[in-house]
DNA sequence: ATAAATACTATCCAAACGGAGTATCGGAAA
DNA sequence: TTTCCGATACTCCGTTTGGATAGTATTTAT
């Protein structure tokens, strides 16, 4: 029985979803999310056990959007396949949720079967699913990296942390106790301690620990 | 009408791509070659009208690759589309193909109806053909650029920790609590404790962030 | 101009952490 | 055989951290 979570912040899309997934019996939705606030929050508070193997996530979202909850899940989960599942095929988009974690790519236009196949092929081979017109999207990526900007411009953005806040990440990951970036950067260490838990807000985690890992597996130091 | 070049240096195998383009009247296969060397000459030679449109290449060859035939032919002939053809999938080679201006890469295994659409597709719309393995692999390379691959297997000893140790060091870096640590490996959260104090003299460090800080930069993990 | 972020400061509390010490057990090396 | 070491487990103690809450100042946006 393969765990399937589905994210999309319209009831009639989950629906649809599934609907189609309801044709092939190894597929069980244990979690159904309205955004990645929601999404994350529901996730975090499922014993492992019950936690699904598989997502299915829309990218156009209130509050935190499809790629942001990718990034972070994916780093805390990392053995939860995410797959993109929407009606855009913006090429912007299609990268940096590649970029966030996202193992596939699939387009909601397409049939109940292929969707269904691919998500069966994703579960016994690991393979992801994409669509063509995606998979020719990713190599065109790949054969001109368009902008050069390096992956820590593009990633740095994705949590929306602060100037200071990102400034307090970078020292946190040297190793810093909260007094000691104070003294490095003339603040109490008071405020220290409040911009890390806004850090760990924005990262949906609540230890350094975990902000660290996706900090280092983001790229975001 | 499309005309196709066909680039292997098995005649088995030329052959057995013309019988599979062949149920397709619009494909006419206007030239064939052993090599890169023969089909760079070959093309040079040909008059600009009779120019193939898209060429499907093998990258096992004798002389001049693949690979380095497309990067030359792409660059003097930029309207050629060039489709890699192999029985491979080997993920550096699809790499280097795809840089050096492949526009899609099937394998042979795929079937003659299979293969047709996509050349159909790719001669209608412009995008490439990709086999789902390769777009997936593609995805992977996109995800995660190769590079630092055995650094791991170097680094990891010259720390001296134990192999518990080193297993502590894993989960401590997933952002586990020492309580979650014990329960998930079924020792005492004391035992995990004394385990990160020994991982820390080891590391020269006094703290959980510094010691992931280490293990992140030193590819510990 | 008013609202909304952002930066900064502060305090309280419970939990987690780090450090040091002690001790048992089993295997490997002396 | 004795010694050494890794793994296990525990306690005591002081420090650090995460979380909640509350407030002010400054900048930014509408």
């Amino acid at each position: 029985m393969i765990r399937i979570s589905i994210v999309d912040d319209k009831i009639s899309n989950r629906v649809i979803i599934k609907d189609k997934l309801a044709r092939n019996p190894f597929f069980n939705v244990v979690l159904e999310a309205i955004d990645g606030e929601d999404f994350l929050t529901q996730l975090k508070a499922l014993p492992d056990d019950d936690k699904p193997h598989m997502v299915l996530m829309d990218l156009e979202m209130p509050n935190v959007d499809g790629v942001t909850a990718i990034a972070s899940a994916s780093s805390l989960y990392p053995d939860i396949k995410f797959v993109v599942l929407t009606i855009f095929d913006d090429d912007d988009k299609v990268f940096r949720a590649i970029r966030a974690g996202a193992c596939g790519y699939l387009l909601k236009e397409e049939s109940s079967q292929a969707i269904t196949d691919m998500l069966m092929n994703l579960w016994e081979s690991g393979a992801g699913p994409i669509s063509p017109s995606i998979a020719y999207k990713i190599l065109q990526m790949v054969q001109q990296p368009v902008g050069v900007k390096n992956k820590k411009e593009e990633n740095e953005n994705i949590f929306q942390l602060s100037e200071r806040e990102k400034e307090i990440l970078q020292l946190l990951s040297q190793g810093l106790e909260y007094k000691e970036i104070g003294a490095k950067i003339f603040i109490s260490p008071n405020t220290v301690k409040k911009h890390c838990i806004s850090i760990y807000q924005k990262l949906h985690v609540n230890s350094k620990a975990q902000a660290l890992r996706i900090a280092y597996t983001k790229g975001l130091i």
